[in-house]
RNA sequence: GCGCCAGUAGCUCAGUUGGAUAGAGCAACUGCCUUCUAAGCAGUAGGCCAGGGGUUCGAAUCCCUUCUGGCGUGCCA
């Protein structure tokens, strides 16, 4: 159960209720429709939970902002709630203040929920796939890729904790251009293994990496010089089937040891052989959203976008400022481009599968492409603008004791995504990933080797690892953990005590932030802040040796706060150590 | 040129969709271990919320504008 938003509910409730006692006796006039917000206030000190229902009410009802507060206080009756008490300050806040009920309410939430305490059934229903990764089969990962593995693996798993039915899915582009100059590289390679380094130019827009040698070499140890004679188109095809069986597995195997499993691996190739792009293509025809010019089949983009501002409701100047440039389908070489695959892609995900919504992570410099994608799933009747979500995720920087390192494929000097977690800790990197995706980052790859208190996972784990420790002692000594029952909460009166029960509390808000957001971060910093919360009092509050009924509530308390943080850790894939 | 994202303490970032005196962590300085893990706690210091206008009881938050940085604007993927 969210006690958050239980009390919440209850402070608004109180209110209006006191609104309309006080109406009735001829003390305030009636006025509808006011829009009162309860927000915890920053200090403590101002109340645990407050509303604005007086000032946000002042000027309909024409009457100062203090007077209708009083008004109010005088007709509030908290009998059986979860307030003791409820005062007028500052311009005309009405400041509520919680009692031992609520707070019992917490620790048998987390007591009684246990691993499933934070979850909510928010989303049930709905099923959503989370598309994430989905990088080139022609080489290694990078840290974008790092990058977009965490936020969509952790983004997946807030959106089932909101009773989500998530999809994980990467999407493999196994065919089109870029699989021709992959082919190109290798065959190159290849050709210098036979006939010498000297003997083939490497094609210009080739991929430099030392895997693409590898590759070669690979394929020549095993089937030596069987394609010597083969023609260009024959080579090519050998070549390119054989770096990505062996590039793809790798991959598989790299996000497993990064934790990221996913439902399916979804083919590209697919979607072009069983014809379902150019039927796609034809669908849009039918349309009447492409034409055809220069020899090649276009899609009429800058109409579709046009059309989907002019049902948003936009101005005539901001349609104006629209990119009006329409893209190319189909090749005058009869082949289809990337972006007539990825229309076929998100068509199948839709139409075929029956996503109810679709999110995509990519990395920032894609960002041309979303409002076009979005568009084209409009024009195929898919709604597209309210369905397919883009987060867009800003590149890494990666720095080596201050120094850029370069990212480039194509240069081959890039730091993979298993080069990052021979050096890092995958749950140093997992946490250090999941950041707010849509700012700059940068990687210090000597910075977060660091095993110190630099590194806020550390607090985190430490805070969990005290609190076992704390536990496995008072068990030793004959004081288990005690029933939630059993335990007395209006014993949890101090400061450090009350702090770290509202701070358990706030998780299932942050869930629900985290998941509203496409924002994961939410829980890093919810984690540290509640470890900070649990060393306070842990530093504030003894256990061991106190009276038994002082003993057994805060036994119980940190007990919910490792239950809490474990949880939390869960979500982010990052282990919950029991020792350190 | 145009578009998207960002600009808050020395650094990395929060700021509950408009609320009370703008908050953490790191770095710096000062204290705290004969008692449950000091990977911790307490304290000090640090600010023109990039600049300017507007909207209202009230703005870091919403609107306009200028400046700065990143990315994009392919019959590439």
């Amino acid at each position: 159960m969210n006690m958050l938003q239980a009390a919440k509910d209850q402070v608004l409730a109180l209110t209006t209720a006191a609104c309309r006692a006080a109406v009735s006796a001829g003390e305030l006039p009636e006025v509808e429709g006011i829009r009162a917000g309860v927000e915890i206030p920053k200090d403590p000190a101002n109340g645990d939970y407050t509303t604005t229902f007086a000032l946000a009410a002042a000027k309909a009802m024409k009457k100062s902002p203090r007077e209708i507060a009083g008004t109010l206080l005088a007709h509030l009756d908290l009998t059986g709630s979860y307030f003791a008490s409820a005062e007028i300050a500052g311009a005309g806040f009405l400041n509520f203040r919680l009692n031992e009920s609520w707070f019992a309410g917490v620790l048998a939430a987390v007591d009684g929920e246990g691993a499933a305490y934070g979850r909510s059934d928010a989303l049930k229903g709905q099923k959503i796939m989370v598309e994430f990764v989905s990088a080139n089969p022609t080489g290694p990962m990078h840290m974008g890729n790092a990058r977009g593995g965490v936020l969509g693996d952790t983004l997946a798993a807030v959106l089932e904790a909101g009773g989500a039915d998530v999809w994980r899915e990467f999407y493999v582009n196994d065919a089109g251009n870029q699989i021709e100059k992959f082919a190109n590289s290798l065959e190159a390679r290849y050709l210098q293994i036979l006939l010498g380094e000297d003997a083939v130019p490497f094609p210009e827009d080739g991929y430099h990496g030392d895997d693409i040698r590898e590759l070669a070499q690979a394929y020549y140890d095993q089937h030596g010089d069987s394609l010597r004679d083969a023609s260009r188109e024959e080579r090519h095809a050998a070549l390119a089937k054989f770096g990505l069986e062996r590039n793809i597995p790798r991959m598989q195997s790299d996000l497993r040891r990064y934790k990221i499993e996913y439902d399916q691996w979804f083919f590209e190739s697919e979607l072009h052989e069983s014809g379902y792009v150019a039927e796609t293509v034809d669908k849009l025809t039918a349309a009447g959203y492409t034409y055809e010019k220069e020899g090649a089949l276009w899609l009429a983009t800058g109409r579709i976008l046009e059309e989907a501002c002019r049902r948003a409701g936009k101005s005539e100047k901001d349609i104006a400022k629209l990119e009006l440039k329409d893209d190319v389908l189909r090749r005058a070489n009869g082949f289809y481009t990337y972006f007539a695959a990825d229309i076929a892609y998100h068509r199948n995900k839709f139409e075929k599968r029956g996503f109810d919504r679709v999110i995509n992570i990519w990395g920032a410099d894609h960002h041309g492409h979303v409002a076009r994608l979005k568009g084209a799933m409009d024009a195929l009747g898919l709604d597209g603008t309210n369905r397919l979500d883009i987060v867009l995720m800003q590149l890494v920087k990666l720095l080596r004791d201050g120094e850029v390192v370069k990212m480039s494929k194509r240069t081959g000097k890039a730091i993979s995504l298993t080069d990052l977690l021979d050096e890092v800790p995958v749950d140093a990197a997992r946490w250090f990933f999941n950041a707010k995706p849509d700012t700059q980052m940068d990687f210090d790859l000597g910075l977060a080797v660091r095993e110190d208190s630099e590194n806020p996972i550390y607090y985190v784990e430490y805070a969990h690892a005290r609190i076992c420790s704390l536990l496995r002692n008072l068990a030793a000594e004959g004081h288990p953990v005690p029933a939630v029952a059993a335990v007395d909460a209006g014993l949890l009166s101090s400061e450090t005590e009350i702090a770290l029960i509202k701070q358990l509390a706030l998780f299932c808000d942050e869930l629900r932030l985290a998941a509203r957001d496409y924002d994961p971060s939410h829980i890093n910093r919810y984690l540290v802040d509640l470890a900070g919360c649990f060393h306070r009092f842990y530093t504030a509050c003894r256990i061991k040796g106190e009276a038994d009924d002082i003993l057994n509530a805060r036994l119980k308390l940190a007990d919910a706060a490792r239950s809490v943080l474990k949880n939390g850790l869960a979500l982010l894939g990052v282990e919950a150590p029991e020792r350190m």
